[in-house]
RNA sequence: GCGCCUGUAGCUCAGCGGAUAGAGCACUGGCCUCCGGAGCCAGGUGUCGCAGGUUCAAAUCCUGCCAGGCGCGCCA
């Protein structure tokens, strides 16, 4: 997993100076552990801190503090990027990196543009993507939503660590709730017609039913009146869902995402692939008959029970389906499968695991991402959903109040698995306290600065041929450290599939823009003022010397535009990460 | 009854084997002659749900319990 230039070199100078110290009698293990260099957490501790000794101590059966000496010794005498090494009880290395490494950092940020952070550790492996999936009987709603960010973000975080990802949205347009639909419409059609219909149990409720009977209407006439019920029925149904879908697919696609394939439920009774699933079953002796139906052995891969696939009446049940669904999803080659589903759905994991090894592939192969509910909050109070009374507030409504931008972010703030609060007030509120505008506004600051940069005829150049040097404020440098992590985060958002880690650092991010762009000025005062002067005498004792009264030269000026420039690389690449616009202007 | 998830500051949540457990919000008080104040600074809080255990080291791993949510159909 790549964490980034620095970790990466720190983490290999300690390991050879392992294998150094061995080598010279002062250590006796034949093998080390990968050394764990982690970012201090705090600035006295140094920049970056490892734990390595006090394992190593273990095998060697030594102090945790006399391995430490011992390691710490090798890094003194032969690591140059080292400034200080220090042991600290209870035996851990705190290294402080000479001022110099780190501007290696806004080389490689340079060079890599919009990929600095990425990595190759997918290698090119396949991976299918399936989320949203929602039923084609209804808008879509702010779980979806929340599935629709994650499945995005996902995406992104996934091919740039090297995999060949596809999005894929799976329609659910067989069975029941699609007979539910068409039975409601197909009521509500005659009902148009002046027919006296009883409306169905169950049946969908809510404008969007009415409105889409109406176009049905709009579109056949009375002439579904002259049809057999069933076939009245089936065209109702057929158009309610096409329309539906239609709407999803704007939705979507006006929220930012977009899929490379829709996969139809019912074109797996078509294809024969349910029949193809359950024969290959059959042949691995998993399927058996009892009581007049067909089950799957998926007890035999730790699911609690055996689950029916063809009822007694000869339907296939859902999990059929989903077993052939999955089934194809193999015999497309497949690296990883990784499907997002709602959190009410998590009693099916096991059964879906089964039904993976079931086809002989291992268990791991396929991940499932779990989304908890969204609980909107307006003014300080849940707002209340019914599905049932057609009373709820769709993923759209959402996105026209609060943006999409904030929508994603908002979803993608929180691990998936727990609950999300969303607050539409927060969501629309145009100042610090809003997440997501703190963060779009660092990179529009910047943008800011750089077209006032130009007009003023200032260039920003490369950072070879930039003075660096005179970046030493404490806020530079922190920034700089900061820049250091990303790649480190993304890699480790990917494998942990969980996104909020890059709207945690974004944050951080802006933060300490922020920070630094208060207390120090980039490009030179209007007049001819070569002079930093200090904005208010109140801040005099906090501020060092070079930022209260020093020159600001030509030198510090090209050096801040060239740091600030990969800050905006940084926050650019964070954002596309989350599916966020980063904008120049607000 | 069985299974899964969650319990961390007043609130919303990070942290998930490492050092004195963090952030945002809320609250209080400051800060705009100049690059965007959509910003910054300063104030203080935790029996990390409870009890055992493993470990040099536990919010983090294991066991049991308590509380909340969800799931346990020949529904989808």
């Amino acid at each position: 997993m790549s964490t980034g230039i620095i970790q990466e070199q720190i983490t290999s100078a300690i390991a050879s100076a392992l294998v150094r110290a061995r080598e010279r009698g002062l250590l006796q293990s034949q093998h080390f552990p990968q050394p764990s260099v982690d970012f201090s957490k705090k600035e006295e501790w140094g920049d970056l801190s490892s734990s390595v000794a006090m394992v190593v101590a273990r095998q060697e059966k030594r102090s945790p503090m006399d391995v430490a000496h011992v390691i710490a010794d090798q890094l003194e005498t032969t690591c140059h990027l080292l400034e200080k090494v220090s042991v600290v009880p209870p035996g851990f290395l705190n290294l402080t990196l000479r001022l110099d490494c780190w501007f290696a950092v806004l080389k490689a940020i340079e060079h890599m543009g919009d990929r600095y952070g990425h990595s190759d550790t997918g290698q090119g492996q396949r991976v299918l993507l399936e989320f949203v999936s929602a039923n084609p009987t209804g808008p879509l709603h702010m779980g979806h939503g929340r599935g629709a960010a994650l499945g995005e973000s996902l995406s992104r975080l996934l091919r740039s660590s090297g995999y060949a990802v596809d999005k894929e949205y799976y329609i659910n347009d067989a069975g029941r709730q699609m007979t539910l639909l068409a039975d409601s419409v197909y009521a509500r059609y005659l009902a148009m017609h002046g027919r006296e219909v009883a409306f169905p149990e169950d049946g969908y409720q809510g404008d969007y039913i009415q409105a889409l009977t109406q176009a049905v209407v709009h579109e056949q006439g009375d002439r579904l009146l002259a049809l057999s019920p069933e076939d009245a029925q089936r065209e109702c149904g057929e158009s309610a869902s096409r329309k539906l879908l239609g709407t999803i697919r704007e939705d979507l696609a006006r929220f930012g995402v977009e899929f490379e394939t829709w996969y139809s439920e019912a074109s797996l009774f078509t294809s024969g692939k349910i029949q193809e699933a359950l024969a290959d079953l059959a042949q691995r002796d998993l399927v058996f008959t009892k009581d007049g139906a067909t089950w799957f052995r998926s007890s035999q891969f730790h699911d609690q029970k055996d689950r029916v696939v063809c009822k007694q009446d000869g339907h296939y049940t859902y999990l059929a389906s989903d077993i052939a669904y999955h089934f194809d999803k193999l015999c497309r080659r497949y690296d990883w499968l990784i499907n997002i589903w709602g959190a009410d759905h998590h009693g099916y994991v096991p059964r879906m695991h089964a039904a993976i090894q079931a086809f002989g592939s291992a268990k791991e192969r396929l991940r499932v991402v779990l989304v908890q509910m969204v609980r909107l909050l307006r003014d300080g109070k849940t707002v209340e959903m019914s599905k049932r009374a057609g009373e709820f507030i769709t993923l759209q409504d959402v996105v026209d109040e609060v943006g999409g931008d904030a929508a994603k972010f908002f979803f993608l703030m929180r691990r998936s698995d727990t609950h999300l609060e969303f607050d539409l007030e927060l969501a629309k509120k145009h100042s610090a306290e809003n997440p997501v505008y703190y963060v779009q506004y660092a990179h529009a600051r910047l943008a800011s600065l750089f077209r006032i940069a130009q007009e003023r005829g200032i260039q920003v150049p490369s950072v070879r041929e930039a003075p660096l040097l005179a970046l030493v404020q404490p806020e530079e440098i922190r920034l700089i450290k900061h820049l250091s992590r990303f790649p480190g985060v993304l890699a480790a958002s990917a494998s942990e599939l969980a996104p909020h880690h890059i709207t945690f650092y974004l944050q951080e991010l802006a933060g300490l823009l922020h920070v630094f762009y208060y207390k120090h000025r980039v490009l030179p005062s209007r007049g001819d003022g070569v002079e930093e002067t200090e904005p208010d005498g109140h801040r005099t004792f906090e501020v060092s010397p070079e930022s209260t009264r020093a020159v600001l030269s030509q030198e510090l000026t090209s050096a801040r535009l060239v740091l600030l420039r990969q800050v905006q690389v940084v926050l650019q690449n964070g954002l596309w990460l989350l599916g966020v616009t980063a904008p120049e202007k607000m």
